[in-house]
DNA sequence: CCTCTGTTATATAAATTCTATAACAGCAAG
DNA sequence: CTTGCTGTTATAGAATTTATATAACAGAGG
């Protein structure tokens, strides 16, 4: 899977690396028990410092995406903690979606997207 | 309507403040043409600095929700760049559907979430 | 003239982000 | 046992962002 980041972006290093790394799990293209490349080999691939990574793995970590072995590495691991997870994506529903409604995006077209992106997810 | 920050909310002030009239948008608590507080008054009421009010009213300048009159301070005015306002919710919603995805929450799950916030919204 | 608006300019403190070097313990393979 | 790989921790520094504080300005209006 093809990590990298945009260092044009205004979205933390780490930020980054984690919605990618979350997306790819969406995606299917990482698997429950893969290992995340180590974190001295993913800065240096995608240009950035250790400490960077190992801060977005702690992050994947502490948001239950992942757990850390100290010998294989970051591994794929879901926790299905879904009470919370639903709360913090109804926390953030309620500003993108009003951001939607002052744009005159209506339900309809809300709910299009939401098909097009979840065709691509979900395959778990 | 009433505004407030909170102070132990790991958002930003303004970012808070954003969100909140956006939301008050979109929940029609704020209509076109109203004018928001000016920069001291609201300051002084969430007991905050003038600085951070001003930098949260040029945001929503800038992301075309106010226009901002010298005399009679921001009045609510949406401009309706519809296209791009679609795909920055493009943008956040891949994210946030693959945290959903990941976290067992299905499609029709969220087709409730959004029809229940939608159901404040869109009074325009 | 006085008061209200947003705006601008500086300055400062605190927090966050990113980098850099270094070291440590755990484990596996040569 | 040594070598090399993990994540982890500690420390330090630079750059940026966030929030505050004081001050001043132009424009509009009572």
């Amino acid at each position: 899977m093809v990590i990298e980041i945009d260092f044009n972006s205004d979205e933390a290093f780490y930020v980054q690396l984690r919605n990618q790394i979350v997306i790819g799990i969406a995606t299917s293209d990482l698997k429950e028990g893969d290992t995340l490349p180590s974190v001295r080999q993913l800065a240096e691939v995608v240009g950035i410092n250790m400490h960077t990574v190992n801060k977005a793995y702690s992050l994947l970590r502490q948001e239950g995406f992942v757990q850390v072995d100290r010998r294989k590495g970051a591994v794929i691991a879901l926790d299905m903690d879904k009470i919370r997870a639903m709360e913090e994506i109804q926390r953030e529903l309620k500003v993108l979606l009003a951001k939607a409604s002052c744009k005159s995006i209506s339900r309809a077209e809300i709910h299009e997207m939401i098909d097009e992106i979840y065709r691509d997810y979900g395959g778990r």
